[in-house]
DNA sequence: CGTATCACG
DNA sequence: ACGTACGTGATACGG
């Protein structure tokens, strides 16, 4: 035994293949192909080589076989391809097929090339007259299965689940290509509640619109598979027709039972093709580097051309990145070197860490002209010279990140004023989805492939490491400032393009320095005051479990909602009302149902409330509460949310706890930072639906807006048909109030309904009431959905734009979410963009005004700050003035505020 | 590291 | 026939 460890330490490859099972890979290359070419259409134009070739495909298929490679390990591999039109199938059925569109020419182009990337790869392809590539891959399948061989399958097409067994997995590619959904037969079980033997019966009875057979008139998959639960298989479905009732159903059935078993027979994938291959001849003996490298400079695949750099260090030095020549600077050379800048400057200023409020400064590049500057030291530069050079308002500053920047500099001291070209911002508004906030993983984005991501360079999570080796740490923050000035010029023309200028030079760049301070500033916290809170709720908190594990007979990981539904479930027997995919459902919406069938459930209830409050805002607080200051600093994220909000994290201070008291109490913590000062607040009240009546230009809900009605009331009022609004029963205002939600959000009858608790039917009228009466927002929707088709994206009202590539998906989901999402972008993103030009002003005027009040806080539609006692009375003009006129609407935006020695106490 | 849950607008 | 409200972040499990 000790013997064949030795042994196979001299040859490891060899007694791994002895000891794995032999695996062979089948691949359905159209099917791949094409879901490739599809998955990346949208950035068709992205990928297209040095002569002019369309290469999405090739690429999305590269990723895919490089994933399916490394989680396979396959032994054996071939790759099937459709032999042309004529196969026995439309011999048997003219119209097999028929009416599809033909292949796009950017895609058929890509075909020679991608036998080409199989060649490559050292893999076999095959095709076979009269037989599509399925029954290729079938055939085979079951030729290795006899020959002892594990199978694995992958498709974009779900027919070929019908071939899974024990041996043989199914791989289905999802959205992308790169990921796959594997079928077992317990998976097919588990999705479709049948054997993959009975996908065929299934096809059958439902038939295939994609490829043109139609099944049994009427019957969807629903349908079908409440049939075949019933009867197992088509066969048996029709001997016991007489078993059903008399139905629509029942008739259909009858008329196409011809149709029925063609279908299942067009469905069904044979197993016995004449295919003249041996599985020996399948052997795969991995890729053929030389080839696959010049294949990906033929299709400039640089990142693949990377991954194999990586993957061979015997490449390594050629292949690595642009070298600079750097000055490492230190006290003599700054003294000696001479800083004046001709023109602006780029810069960029490393931190081992996320959180820049705290994590040390590691090191930085100083760009002057071509000259590069480094060092590790950043108490450099405190030099006045270089302190001098970064906060002299006539010099511009092109970074990364300009937040982070101008915090990582003030906690040297020093102020940033002078910033130029952000790249992650410009980045950001060019696209919001790509909220990535590495520079090497964005520069890539944007075609710029000279540069590293830290996750490359530094690693993560245990292995995050700067790197001790100046040559690769230098040369690592001098690719990213090349990255910075190499990507200014092209970003900027974008912007303009996309009309996006305005967008960027007033409002995202001033606001992030607006944003600096206000997380500079901090607010104070009341440690002692939480921490006595804290054991009062610890003190709740036991006596709630006891008397749950009393009420359950045993003790038991309340936090655990798997092991709180095999109590609930299966020891207290109480009713299921919904499952999740892992197992019952414990939330609060199923244990607000339960109530009263059981006291647990009250108590279930009362302890998820304070544990919440317990561990997210006590405990989770106090991890966050600087000794220095006794405040917390939360980072507002600027650039991640698709529709132009902020985000808040370390800690989140956008969700702390006002709905309910025992919760609301942890805002008694929060406290100005000195006596004889108070938290003041203001918000804007009703913002989207304001927004929502000024782009829909909405007469009658402009109306109300201007007549300073009850909105939710006043929609009550017409939704009900009532004469006054005394008539509006607190119910109505209730529901009318998540009909307006529901608009903002997107509406959809299910959605209203599961909110307010009614059936859908009765959401339906609902809504088709509310159109009748807004008829300028029914207008609003159906023109921003035409408009998210025709141009891909929609826009807010200061121009901020969000692509929706799902818009004209096939899949319902995706197209309803992009509908919804093109719905709700615009009203939300202006809202946004709307508290972001007042914040901007109100820090201006804080200034102007010599006040002492700080701005420390921004909630979506609020915006809280501390001041003197003295100055409550100036805010409270000044605040609402600058919110209500940060923009003129067409309806008067209106603006709530209070103040109080807490924040518990505003409002 | 993904999932469930729950906090906010 | 399908299966959805929009946008976030933190915590706790459990593999």
């Amino acid at each position: 035994m000790f013997g064949r460890i030795k042994q196979g330490r001299q040859s490891l490859k060899g007694v791994r293949k002895m000891n794995n099972k032999k695996k062979l890979l089948l691949i359905d290359g159209n099917s791949v192909a094409f879901r490739a070419f599809f998955a990346l259409h949208q950035s068709l134009e992205r990928f297209v080589n040095h002569s002019g070739l369309h290469t999405n495909a090739i690429y999305g298929f590269n990723t895919m076989l490089d994933n399916i490679i490394e989680k396979t390990a396959p032994t054996h591999a071939l790759v099937a391809f459709d032999a042309g039109k004529q196969t026995f199938r439309t011999a048997k059925f003219s119209d097999y097929k028929g009416g599809r569109s033909k292949t796009p020419t950017e895609l058929s182009e890509q075909l020679p090339y991608l036998q080409k990337l199989l060649t490559a790869y050292g893999m076999k392809s095959y095709e076979l007259k009269e037989y599509e590539a399925d029954d290729i891959i079938g055939t085979l399948a079951k030729r290795a299965e006899e020959d002892g061989f594990e199978v694995v399958i992958v498709t974009g097409d779900r027919d070929l689940t019908q071939l899974a067994t024990p041996k043989t997995t199914v791989a289905v590619t999802q959205k992308g290509v790169s990921e796959v959904e594997n079928y077992t037969p317990e998976h097919v079980l588990e999705k479709y509640g049948i054997t993959p033997a009975q996908i065929v019966d299934m096809k059958g009875l439902v038939g295939d619109s994609s490829d043109n057979y139609p099944g049994v008139a009427k019957v969807g998959e629903k349908t079908a598979l409440k049939l075949l639960k019933q009867f197992g298989s088509l066969e048996a479905l029709y001997e016991n027709l007489d078993q059903l009732k008399p139905s629509k159903m029942k008739e259909h059935l009858e008329e196409d039972r011809e149709t029925a078993f063609l279908c299942k027979d067009l469905a069904r994938i044979r197993q016995n093709a004449p295919v003249s291959l041996e599985l020996a001849e399948l052997a795969w003996a991995g890729e053929n580097d030389e080839q696959l490298t010049s294949f990906y400079e033929e299709m400039d695949f640089k990142s693949f051309l990377r991954k194999r750099a990586a993957k061979n260090p015997a490449e390594q030095p050629e292949r690595s990145i642009k070298k600079f020549a750097y000055t490492v600077l230190d006290e003599q050379t700054i003294t000696k070197s001479n800083f004046q800048a001709q023109q602006g400057i780029s810069f960029y200023l490393e931190m081992s860490g996320a959180n820049y409020h705290q994590a040390p400064l590691v090191g930085f590049v100083l760009v002057l002209g071509a000259q590069y500057f480094v060092s590790r030291d950043c108490k450099l530069l405190q030099h006045p010279k270089l302190r001098q050079l970064l906060a002299d308002p006539k010099v511009k500053v092109d970074l990364f990140d300009g937040k982070r920047t101008f915090v990582g500099l003030a906690r040297l001291g020093i102020n940033l004023t002078a910033i130029d070209f952000d790249l992650l911002l410009v980045s950001y508004l060019l696209n919001t989805s790509e909220n990535s906030n590495d520079l090497g993983k964005l520069a890539q984005l944007h075609g710029y492939e000279d540069v590293r991501s830290d996750e490359e360079i530094y690693g993560k999570g245990a292995k995050y490491q700067i790197p001790t080796d100046d040559k690769i740490f230098f040369g690592h923050l001098c690719s990213k400032a090349h990255a910075i000035t190499t990507l200014k010029a092209p970003l900027l023309l974008k912007l303009k393009e996309n009309q996006q200028e305005e967008l960027y030079l007033k409002m995202e760049r001033p606001l992030s320095l607006v944003l600096g301070a206000m997380e500079l500033a901090g607010i104070k916290v009341d440690q002692a005051r939480l921490e006595q809170m804290g054991s009062e709720f610890k003190e709740r908190i036991k006596e709630v479990e006891l008397e749950i594990y009393n009420e359950a007979g045993e003790e038991f990981n309340l936090n655990s909602p798997k092991q709180l539904g095999v109590i609930l479930f299966e020891k207290l027997k109480l009713p299921v009302i919904k499952k999740t995919k892992t197992g019952y459902s414990t939330a609060v919406g199923v244990l607000e149902q339960l109530r009263g069938m059981a006291p647990i459930v009250d108590n279930i209830l009362k302890y998820r409330q304070i544990a919440k409050i317990q561990s997210t805002y006590v405990e989770g607080l106090l991890k966050y509460i600087s000794p220095k200051d006794s405040k917390v600093h939360t980072r507002y994220t600027q650039t991640l949310t698709a529709t132009g909000r902020l985000s808040s994290v370390d800690p989140n201070l956008q969700n702390i706890p006002i709905r309910l008291p025992e919760g609301k109490k942890i805002r008694q913590v929060f406290v100005p930072r000195k006596a004889g000062w108070e938290i003041f607040s203001s918000d804007y009240s009703q913002i989207e639906l304001r927004v929502l009546a000024h782009i829909s230009h909405d007469e009658n809900m402009q109306t109300a807006f201007k007549a300073g009605a009850d909105i939710h009331a006043n929609t009550a009022m017409q939704i009900f048909g009532l004469d006054a609004p005394t008539q509006v029963t607190p119910n109505m205002r209730r529901q009318a109030k998540a009909v307006n939600f529901g608009i903002v959000y997107g509406i959809s009858d299910y959605g209203l309904a599961q909110n307010i608790g009614i059936t859908r039917k009765q959401a339906k009228a609902f809504i088709e009431r509310y159109f009748e009466i807004f008829p300028g927002v029914h207008e609003y929707m159906k023109r921003i959905v035409e408009q998210a088709h025709a141009k891909g994206y929609v826009e807010t009202l200061f121009k901020r734009r969000r692509y929706l590539p799902d818009i004209k998906s096939k899949n319902y989901n995706l197209r309803s979410f992009s509908e919804r999402t093109a719905m709700n972008t615009p009203i939300q993103g202006s809202a946004a963009d709307i508290i972001k030009v007042a914040m901007i002003n109100m820090q201006k005027m804080l200034q102007q005004e010599k006040l002492q009040a700080v701005m420390l806080l921004q909630v979506h539609d609020e915006l809280i700050f501390e001041a003197p006692d003295d100055e409550i009375e100036r805010l409270e003009k000044l605040v609402p003035q600058v919110m209500d006129q940060a923009v003129s609407l067409e309806v008067p935006l209106k603006v709530e505020s209070s103040h109080g020695s807490t924040w518990f106490d505003t409002k």
